[in-house]
DNA sequence: TTGTTAAATTAACGATGTTAACTAAATAAT
DNA sequence: ATTATTTAGTTAACATCGTTAATTTAACAA
Protein backbone atom coordinates (compact mmCIF):
# COMPACT_ATOMS: atom_id res chain seq x y z
CA UNK A 1 0.00 0.00 0.00
CA UNK A 2 1.76 2.69 -0.62
CA UNK A 3 0.95 6.31 0.09
CA UNK A 4 2.31 9.29 -1.00
CA UNK A 5 5.06 12.09 0.02
CA UNK A 6 6.53 11.74 2.32
CA UNK A 7 8.65 14.83 4.79
CA UNK A 8 12.28 14.75 4.38
CA UNK A 9 12.20 13.75 8.30
CA UNK A 10 10.33 10.56 7.05
CA UNK A 11 12.68 10.19 4.59
CA UNK A 12 15.70 10.30 6.74
CA UNK A 13 14.04 7.74 9.40
CA UNK A 14 13.26 5.10 6.90
CA UNK A 15 16.90 5.79 5.53
CA UNK A 16 18.18 5.19 9.03
CA UNK A 17 15.79 2.09 9.37
CA UNK A 18 17.45 0.83 6.94
CA UNK A 19 20.79 1.21 7.81
CA UNK A 20 19.64 0.01 11.28
CA UNK A 21 18.80 -3.18 9.84
CA UNK A 22 21.44 -3.74 7.73
CA UNK A 23 23.97 -2.71 10.42
CA UNK A 24 21.88 -5.94 12.93
CA UNK A 25 21.91 -8.06 10.38
CA UNK A 26 26.06 -7.41 9.73
CA UNK A 27 26.47 -7.57 13.11
CA UNK A 28 24.97 -10.63 14.21
CA UNK A 29 25.12 -12.83 11.17
CA UNK A 30 28.49 -11.11 9.79
CA UNK A 31 28.64 -9.46 6.22
CA UNK A 32 27.34 -12.41 4.11
CA UNK A 33 23.66 -11.82 5.59
CA UNK A 34 23.59 -8.79 4.59
CA UNK A 35 21.26 -9.33 1.49
CA UNK A 36 19.11 -6.27 0.13
CA UNK A 37 16.38 -9.08 1.01
CA UNK A 38 16.92 -10.03 4.18
CA UNK A 39 16.76 -6.01 4.90
CA UNK A 40 13.91 -5.51 3.11
CA UNK A 41 11.76 -8.34 5.57
CA UNK A 42 13.18 -6.81 8.07
CA UNK A 43 11.74 -3.77 7.73
CA UNK A 44 8.51 -4.43 6.13
CA UNK A 45 9.61 -3.51 2.59
CA UNK A 46 10.38 -5.40 -0.71
CA UNK A 47 13.86 -5.06 -1.58
CA UNK A 48 13.70 -2.93 -4.59
CA UNK A 49 12.59 0.30 -2.35
CA UNK A 50 16.06 -0.03 -0.91
CA UNK A 51 17.33 1.30 -4.09
CA UNK A 52 14.78 4.61 -3.35
CA UNK A 53 17.36 5.35 -0.71
CA UNK A 54 20.78 3.98 -1.69
CA UNK A 55 21.97 4.08 -5.22
CA UNK A 56 23.29 0.35 -3.96
CA UNK A 57 24.71 -2.40 -1.68
CA UNK A 58 28.41 -0.66 -1.43
CA UNK A 59 26.61 2.73 -1.09
CA UNK A 60 24.63 1.44 2.08
CA UNK A 61 27.65 -0.74 3.57
CA UNK A 62 29.66 2.61 3.30
CA UNK A 63 26.60 4.38 5.28
CA UNK A 64 26.78 1.84 7.98
CA UNK A 65 30.49 2.87 8.18
CA UNK A 66 30.20 6.29 8.00
CA UNK A 67 27.66 5.74 11.22
CA UNK A 68 30.53 3.25 13.04
CA UNK A 69 33.05 6.08 12.38
CA UNK A 70 31.09 8.54 14.05
CA UNK A 71 30.72 6.22 16.64
CA UNK A 72 34.50 5.32 17.33
CA UNK A 73 35.15 8.85 17.24
CA UNK A 74 32.38 9.18 19.78
CA UNK A 75 34.02 6.53 21.96
CA UNK A 76 37.09 8.46 22.18
CA UNK A 77 36.56 11.57 22.92
CA UNK A 78 36.53 11.19 26.63
CA UNK A 79 39.80 9.86 26.27
CA UNK A 80 40.62 13.71 25.50
CA UNK A 81 40.17 14.97 28.30
CA UNK A 82 43.42 13.00 29.87
CA UNK A 83 45.80 15.83 30.84
CA UNK A 84 49.24 14.15 30.85
CA UNK A 85 49.92 13.89 26.68
CA UNK A 86 51.44 10.71 27.02
CA UNK A 87 49.00 8.94 29.60
CA UNK A 88 46.43 10.26 26.85
CA UNK A 89 47.81 8.84 23.35
CA UNK A 90 48.22 5.57 25.42
CA UNK A 91 44.50 5.45 26.37
CA UNK A 92 43.84 6.42 22.77
CA UNK A 93 45.29 2.95 22.06
CA UNK A 94 43.06 1.17 23.86
CA UNK A 95 40.44 2.69 23.46
CA UNK A 96 40.57 2.03 19.97
CA UNK A 97 41.43 -1.59 20.69
CA UNK A 98 38.79 -1.88 22.90
CA UNK A 99 36.40 -0.59 20.25
CA UNK A 100 37.62 -2.74 17.40
CA UNK A 101 37.45 -6.07 19.35
CA UNK A 102 33.90 -5.54 20.97
CA UNK A 103 32.83 -4.81 17.65
CA UNK A 104 34.92 -7.05 15.10
CA UNK A 105 32.51 -7.09 12.36
CA UNK A 106 32.02 -3.45 12.08
CA UNK A 107 35.93 -2.87 12.37
CA UNK A 108 36.09 -4.86 9.24
CA UNK A 109 33.70 -3.17 7.22
CA UNK A 110 36.01 0.13 8.45
CA UNK A 111 39.24 -1.09 7.91
CA UNK A 112 39.83 -4.54 6.66
CA UNK A 113 37.87 -5.08 3.57
CA UNK A 114 38.46 -3.47 0.45
CA UNK A 115 36.32 -0.27 0.63
CA UNK A 116 35.91 2.26 -2.02
CA UNK A 117 37.68 5.22 -0.89
CA UNK A 118 36.59 8.03 1.22
CA UNK A 119 34.88 10.57 -1.44
CA UNK A 120 33.45 13.75 0.55
CA UNK A 121 30.27 14.08 -1.55
CA UNK A 122 29.38 10.30 -0.63
CA UNK A 123 29.98 10.87 3.19
CA UNK A 124 28.55 12.99 5.83
CA UNK A 125 31.52 13.37 7.83
CA UNK A 126 33.90 15.76 8.57
CA UNK A 127 37.35 15.30 8.54
CA UNK A 128 39.52 16.93 10.95
CA UNK A 129 36.72 17.15 13.39
CA UNK A 130 37.60 16.61 16.64
CA UNK A 131 34.03 14.92 17.38
CA UNK A 132 33.32 12.76 13.77
CA UNK A 133 37.27 12.06 13.00
CA UNK A 134 38.98 9.60 15.18
CA UNK A 135 42.37 10.08 12.66
CA UNK A 136 42.10 13.15 13.70
CA UNK A 137 42.07 12.53 16.80
CA UNK A 138 45.04 10.33 16.86
CA UNK A 139 46.68 12.74 15.36
CA UNK A 140 46.55 16.00 17.84
CA UNK A 141 46.80 13.30 20.74
CA UNK A 142 50.36 12.85 19.00
CA UNK A 143 51.16 16.13 17.96
CA UNK A 144 50.36 17.24 21.94
CA UNK A 145 53.17 14.67 22.81
CA UNK A 146 55.54 15.94 19.75
CA UNK A 147 55.53 19.41 21.08
CA UNK A 148 55.49 18.34 24.75
CA UNK A 149 58.92 17.14 23.74
CA UNK A 150 58.52 13.63 24.84
CA UNK A 151 59.39 11.94 21.73
CA UNK A 152 63.27 10.66 20.74
CA UNK A 153 64.77 13.76 18.86
CA UNK A 154 65.46 11.35 15.64
CA UNK A 155 61.52 11.35 15.03
CA UNK A 156 60.27 14.24 13.44
CA UNK A 157 57.54 13.97 11.58
CA UNK A 158 53.95 13.49 14.14
CA UNK A 159 51.60 12.20 11.41
CA UNK A 160 54.31 9.56 10.67
CA UNK A 161 54.46 8.64 13.53
CA UNK A 162 50.47 8.72 14.43
CA UNK A 163 50.34 6.34 11.47
CA UNK A 164 52.96 3.91 12.92
CA UNK A 165 51.27 3.83 16.42
CA UNK A 166 47.82 3.38 14.33
CA UNK A 167 49.53 0.53 12.02
CA UNK A 168 50.76 -1.28 15.63
CA UNK A 169 47.53 -1.67 17.00
CA UNK A 170 45.89 -1.99 13.59
CA UNK A 171 48.13 -5.14 13.21
CA UNK A 172 47.38 -6.57 16.55
CA UNK A 173 43.81 -6.32 16.20
CA UNK A 174 43.06 -7.04 12.91
CA UNK A 175 45.21 -10.15 13.42
CA UNK A 176 42.91 -11.02 16.30
CA UNK A 177 40.21 -10.51 14.59
CA UNK A 178 40.96 -12.17 11.47
CA UNK A 179 43.28 -15.16 13.11
CA UNK A 180 42.58 -16.03 16.53
CA UNK A 181 40.80 -19.24 15.35
CA UNK A 182 43.56 -20.41 13.41
CA UNK A 183 45.46 -22.86 15.06
CA UNK A 184 48.05 -22.73 13.40
CA UNK A 185 50.07 -19.84 15.58
CA UNK A 186 50.38 -20.90 19.27
CA UNK A 187 48.52 -17.27 20.07
CA UNK A 188 49.37 -15.31 23.44
CA UNK A 189 46.63 -13.77 24.73
CA UNK A 190 45.01 -11.04 23.02
CA UNK A 191 45.53 -8.21 26.03
CA UNK A 192 49.13 -9.46 26.32
CA UNK A 193 49.87 -8.74 22.69
CA UNK A 194 48.08 -5.59 22.79
CA UNK A 195 50.33 -4.64 26.12
CA UNK A 196 53.42 -5.41 24.46
CA UNK A 197 52.44 -3.90 21.67
CA UNK A 198 52.05 -0.36 23.10
CA UNK A 199 54.83 -1.01 25.70
CA UNK A 200 57.30 -1.28 22.63
CA UNK A 201 55.81 1.53 20.45
CA UNK A 202 56.19 3.69 23.63
CA UNK A 203 59.76 2.21 24.60
CA UNK A 204 60.71 2.46 20.83
CA UNK A 205 59.32 6.11 20.19
CA UNK A 206 59.31 8.09 23.68
CA UNK A 207 62.62 9.61 25.20
CA UNK A 208 64.82 7.63 27.80
CA UNK B 1 34.87 -34.78 -25.86
CA UNK B 2 35.44 -36.76 -22.49
CA UNK B 3 38.21 -39.31 -22.78
CA UNK B 4 38.61 -41.80 -19.75
CA UNK B 5 41.09 -43.13 -17.32
CA UNK B 6 43.66 -40.41 -16.51
CA UNK B 7 46.83 -40.83 -14.27
CA UNK B 8 47.15 -39.51 -11.13
CA UNK B 9 50.01 -36.82 -12.67
CA UNK B 10 47.32 -36.11 -14.91
CA UNK B 11 44.67 -35.53 -12.51
CA UNK B 12 47.62 -33.69 -10.37
CA UNK B 13 48.26 -31.66 -13.33
CA UNK B 14 44.69 -30.53 -13.95
CA UNK B 15 44.67 -29.88 -10.59
CA UNK B 16 47.46 -26.97 -10.59
CA UNK B 17 46.55 -26.29 -13.79
CA UNK B 18 42.84 -25.38 -12.76
CA UNK B 19 44.60 -23.23 -9.18
CA UNK B 20 47.45 -21.39 -11.66
CA UNK B 21 44.35 -20.17 -13.73
CA UNK B 22 42.44 -19.15 -10.15
CA UNK B 23 45.59 -17.68 -9.05
CA UNK B 24 46.12 -15.52 -12.18
CA UNK B 25 42.63 -14.07 -12.16
CA UNK B 26 42.75 -13.38 -8.37
CA UNK B 27 46.11 -11.50 -8.70
CA UNK B 28 44.90 -9.43 -11.76
CA UNK B 29 41.64 -8.91 -11.09
CA UNK B 30 40.72 -9.48 -7.50
CA UNK B 31 38.89 -11.66 -5.54
CA UNK B 32 35.65 -11.11 -7.40
CA UNK B 33 36.56 -11.83 -11.02
CA UNK B 34 37.86 -15.73 -9.79
CA UNK B 35 34.36 -17.56 -10.57
CA UNK B 36 34.11 -20.70 -11.08
CA UNK B 37 32.91 -20.09 -15.23
CA UNK B 38 36.12 -17.68 -15.47
CA UNK B 39 38.42 -19.97 -14.28
CA UNK B 40 37.27 -23.34 -16.37
CA UNK B 41 37.03 -20.79 -19.35
CA UNK B 42 40.35 -20.47 -19.06
CA UNK B 43 41.17 -23.58 -18.66
CA UNK B 44 39.00 -25.03 -21.13
CA UNK B 45 36.81 -26.57 -19.40
CA UNK B 46 33.22 -26.44 -18.21
CA UNK B 47 32.49 -25.28 -14.67
CA UNK B 48 31.34 -27.85 -12.98
CA UNK B 49 34.42 -29.66 -13.93
CA UNK B 50 36.72 -27.75 -11.32
CA UNK B 51 34.29 -30.11 -8.76
CA UNK B 52 35.50 -33.30 -9.59
CA UNK B 53 38.50 -31.67 -8.20
CA UNK B 54 38.23 -29.04 -5.49
CA UNK B 55 34.91 -29.85 -3.17
CA UNK B 56 34.00 -26.41 -3.67
CA UNK B 57 35.18 -22.60 -4.05
CA UNK B 58 36.76 -22.24 -0.70
CA UNK B 59 38.55 -25.13 -0.74
CA UNK B 60 40.27 -24.24 -4.43
CA UNK B 61 40.68 -20.66 -2.93
CA UNK B 62 42.90 -22.74 0.78
CA UNK B 63 44.46 -24.92 -1.82
CA UNK B 64 45.72 -21.32 -3.79
CA UNK B 65 46.35 -20.11 -0.18
CA UNK B 66 48.37 -23.15 0.64
CA UNK B 67 51.08 -22.57 -2.23
CA UNK B 68 50.97 -18.72 -1.48
CA UNK B 69 52.07 -19.75 2.43
CA UNK B 70 54.39 -22.08 0.70
CA UNK B 71 55.81 -19.21 -1.68
CA UNK B 72 56.23 -16.91 1.50
CA UNK B 73 58.34 -19.29 3.41
CA UNK B 74 60.13 -19.50 -0.22
CA UNK B 75 60.98 -16.23 -0.40
CA UNK B 76 62.16 -15.41 3.20
CA UNK B 77 64.48 -18.98 3.38
CA UNK B 78 67.70 -17.39 2.23
CA UNK B 79 67.47 -14.35 5.05
CA UNK B 80 67.54 -16.95 7.24
CA UNK B 81 71.76 -17.33 6.36
CA UNK B 82 72.31 -13.98 7.53
CA UNK B 83 74.44 -14.43 10.95
CA UNK B 84 74.03 -11.48 12.72
CA UNK B 85 69.98 -12.78 14.59
CA UNK B 86 69.23 -8.82 14.90
CA UNK B 87 70.17 -8.30 10.89
CA UNK B 88 68.27 -11.25 10.40
CA UNK B 89 65.10 -10.29 12.08
CA UNK B 90 65.47 -7.25 10.82
CA UNK B 91 65.62 -8.42 7.01
CA UNK B 92 63.12 -11.03 7.67
CA UNK B 93 61.00 -8.36 8.62
CA UNK B 94 61.73 -6.54 5.49
CA UNK B 95 61.48 -9.56 3.35
CA UNK B 96 57.73 -10.45 5.11
CA UNK B 97 56.68 -6.26 3.63
CA UNK B 98 57.85 -6.89 0.41
CA UNK B 99 56.12 -10.02 -0.06
CA UNK B 100 52.90 -8.26 1.29
CA UNK B 101 53.63 -5.42 -1.06
CA UNK B 102 54.60 -6.76 -4.07
CA UNK B 103 51.85 -9.56 -4.10
CA UNK B 104 48.72 -7.32 -2.39
CA UNK B 105 46.23 -9.86 -3.55
CA UNK B 106 47.33 -12.90 -2.20
CA UNK B 107 48.64 -11.36 1.11
CA UNK B 108 44.90 -10.07 1.13
CA UNK B 109 44.09 -13.81 0.84
CA UNK B 110 46.29 -15.22 3.32
CA UNK B 111 45.97 -12.57 5.85
CA UNK B 112 43.07 -9.88 5.99
CA UNK B 113 40.25 -12.14 4.97
CA UNK B 114 37.98 -14.33 6.91
CA UNK B 115 39.22 -17.33 6.57
CA UNK B 116 38.16 -21.09 7.45
CA UNK B 117 40.61 -22.13 9.68
CA UNK B 118 43.67 -23.99 8.93
CA UNK B 119 43.13 -27.98 9.37
CA UNK B 120 46.06 -30.53 9.07
CA UNK B 121 43.73 -32.68 6.72
CA UNK B 122 43.01 -29.80 4.28
CA UNK B 123 46.33 -28.72 3.87
CA UNK B 124 49.64 -30.04 2.32
CA UNK B 125 51.49 -27.75 4.26
CA UNK B 126 54.09 -28.40 7.09
CA UNK B 127 53.44 -26.83 10.48
CA UNK B 128 57.05 -26.26 12.32
CA UNK B 129 59.07 -26.65 8.87
CA UNK B 130 61.47 -24.44 8.19
CA UNK B 131 60.67 -24.39 4.34
CA UNK B 132 57.23 -24.11 4.50
CA UNK B 133 56.08 -22.31 7.32
CA UNK B 134 57.16 -18.78 7.53
CA UNK B 135 55.51 -18.07 10.59
CA UNK B 136 58.21 -20.58 12.49
CA UNK B 137 60.78 -18.60 10.12
CA UNK B 138 60.11 -15.86 12.23
CA UNK B 139 59.73 -17.77 15.98
CA UNK B 140 63.31 -19.32 15.54
CA UNK B 141 64.44 -15.62 14.29
CA UNK B 142 63.17 -14.52 17.22
CA UNK B 143 63.77 -16.85 20.02
CA UNK B 144 68.10 -16.61 18.14
CA UNK B 145 67.74 -12.93 19.52
CA UNK B 146 66.30 -14.08 22.31
CA UNK B 147 69.13 -16.57 23.16
CA UNK B 148 71.86 -14.34 22.31
CA UNK B 149 69.89 -12.15 24.80
CA UNK B 150 69.62 -9.32 23.06
CA UNK B 151 66.47 -8.32 23.90
CA UNK B 152 65.62 -6.11 26.90
CA UNK B 153 65.29 -8.47 30.33
CA UNK B 154 61.88 -7.43 30.93
CA UNK B 155 60.55 -9.25 27.68
CA UNK B 156 60.68 -13.16 28.61
CA UNK B 157 58.36 -15.17 25.90
CA UNK B 158 59.99 -15.16 22.71
CA UNK B 159 56.73 -16.38 20.92
CA UNK B 160 54.72 -13.38 22.41
CA UNK B 161 57.74 -10.64 21.41
CA UNK B 162 56.92 -13.01 17.71
CA UNK B 163 53.20 -12.37 17.35
CA UNK B 164 53.96 -8.49 18.07
CA UNK B 165 56.79 -7.98 15.71
CA UNK B 166 54.24 -9.83 12.88
CA UNK B 167 51.37 -8.14 14.20
CA UNK B 168 53.70 -4.20 13.47
CA UNK B 169 54.41 -4.93 10.08
CA UNK B 170 50.88 -6.55 9.04
CA UNK B 171 49.40 -3.43 10.28
CA UNK B 172 51.77 -1.33 7.84
CA UNK B 173 51.21 -4.05 5.02
CA UNK B 174 47.86 -4.47 5.89
CA UNK B 175 46.24 -0.55 6.26
CA UNK B 176 48.73 0.45 3.16
CA UNK B 177 47.05 -2.53 0.96
CA UNK B 178 43.17 -1.74 2.00
CA UNK B 179 43.43 2.26 2.16
CA UNK B 180 46.45 3.12 0.18
CA UNK B 181 43.91 4.85 -1.70
CA UNK B 182 42.08 6.61 1.11
CA UNK B 183 42.14 10.40 0.79
CA UNK B 184 40.94 10.59 4.68
CA UNK B 185 44.35 9.84 5.36
CA UNK B 186 47.32 12.18 4.21
CA UNK B 187 49.79 9.07 4.02
CA UNK B 188 52.97 9.53 4.15
CA UNK B 189 55.68 7.17 1.84
CA UNK B 190 54.68 3.48 2.55
CA UNK B 191 58.83 3.11 3.11
CA UNK B 192 59.23 5.58 5.52
CA UNK B 193 56.20 4.20 7.49
CA UNK B 194 57.60 0.69 7.31
CA UNK B 195 61.35 2.26 8.13
CA UNK B 196 59.43 3.58 11.00
CA UNK B 197 57.99 0.64 12.52
CA UNK B 198 61.10 -1.46 12.31
CA UNK B 199 63.01 0.97 14.17
CA UNK B 200 60.44 1.71 16.44
CA UNK B 201 59.93 -2.08 17.16
CA UNK B 202 63.62 -2.45 17.27
CA UNK B 203 64.35 0.57 19.75
CA UNK B 204 61.26 -1.17 21.46
CA UNK B 205 62.84 -4.35 22.16
CA UNK B 206 66.33 -4.59 22.14
CA UNK B 207 68.95 -3.98 25.17
CA UNK B 208 70.40 -0.11 25.27
C1' DT C 1 30.29 -57.37 -28.19
C1' DT C 2 28.68 -55.82 -24.07
C1' DG C 3 28.92 -53.86 -19.55
C1' DT C 4 31.12 -50.87 -16.41
C1' DT C 5 33.45 -47.00 -14.97
C1' DA C 6 35.71 -42.48 -15.34
C1' DA C 7 35.67 -37.79 -17.06
C1' DA C 8 33.42 -34.68 -18.77
C1' DT C 9 29.24 -32.05 -20.26
C1' DT C 10 24.64 -29.70 -20.27
C1' DA C 11 20.52 -28.54 -17.59
C1' DA C 12 18.81 -26.83 -13.78
C1' DC C 13 18.14 -24.82 -8.93
C1' DG C 14 18.12 -21.40 -5.69
C1' DA C 15 20.14 -17.11 -4.27
C1' DT C 16 21.86 -12.57 -5.17
C1' DG C 17 22.24 -7.58 -6.80
C1' DT C 18 19.85 -4.82 -9.66
C1' DT C 19 16.68 -2.80 -13.46
C1' DA C 20 12.24 -2.31 -15.71
C1' DA C 21 7.52 -2.13 -15.72
C1' DC C 22 3.67 -1.37 -13.18
C1' DT C 23 0.29 0.27 -9.40
C1' DA C 24 -1.84 3.07 -6.17
C1' DA C 25 -2.38 7.20 -3.69
C1' DA C 26 -1.81 11.97 -2.66
C1' DT C 27 -1.31 16.38 -4.54
C1' DA C 28 -1.65 20.01 -8.45
C1' DA C 29 -3.90 21.78 -12.42
C1' DT C 30 -7.76 22.45 -15.11
C1' DA D 1 -14.98 17.90 -9.48
C1' DT D 2 -12.34 15.84 -12.61
C1' DT D 3 -7.98 15.04 -14.65
C1' DA D 4 -3.06 14.88 -14.75
C1' DT D 5 1.25 14.41 -12.43
C1' DT D 6 4.28 12.99 -9.18
C1' DT D 7 5.73 9.89 -5.50
C1' DA D 8 6.39 5.60 -2.88
C1' DG D 9 6.01 1.57 -3.33
C1' DT D 10 5.31 -3.14 -5.58
C1' DT D 11 5.99 -7.31 -8.62
C1' DA D 12 8.44 -9.32 -12.61
C1' DA D 13 12.36 -10.14 -14.64
C1' DC D 14 17.46 -10.40 -15.79
C1' DA D 15 22.07 -11.71 -15.44
C1' DT D 16 25.29 -13.90 -12.64
C1' DC D 17 26.90 -16.85 -9.15
C1' DG D 18 27.95 -21.35 -6.57
C1' DT D 19 26.50 -25.77 -6.83
C1' DT D 20 23.86 -30.37 -7.76
C1' DA D 21 21.58 -33.64 -10.85
C1' DA D 22 21.13 -35.89 -14.99
C1' DT D 23 23.34 -37.12 -19.06
C1' DT D 24 26.80 -38.16 -22.51
C1' DT D 25 31.03 -39.97 -24.25
C1' DA D 26 35.00 -42.65 -24.36
C1' DA D 27 38.16 -46.11 -22.69
C1' DC D 28 38.88 -50.32 -20.61
C1' DA D 29 37.32 -55.24 -18.78
C1' DA D 30 34.46 -59.34 -19.27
Amino acid sequence: MPPKPKTEAERQQLRTSIIDAARELFVTQGVEAVTMREIAKRIGYSATSIYLHFADKDTLLRAICDTDFLALASSLKAILQIPDPVERMNALGFGYAQFALSHPNHYRLMFMNARTPYSPELSSLQQNNAEQDAYFQLKTVVNDVFVAGRFKPEFTDAELIAQTVWAGMHGVCSLEINMAQDTWVNWREISARLQLMQKVLMQGLLRE
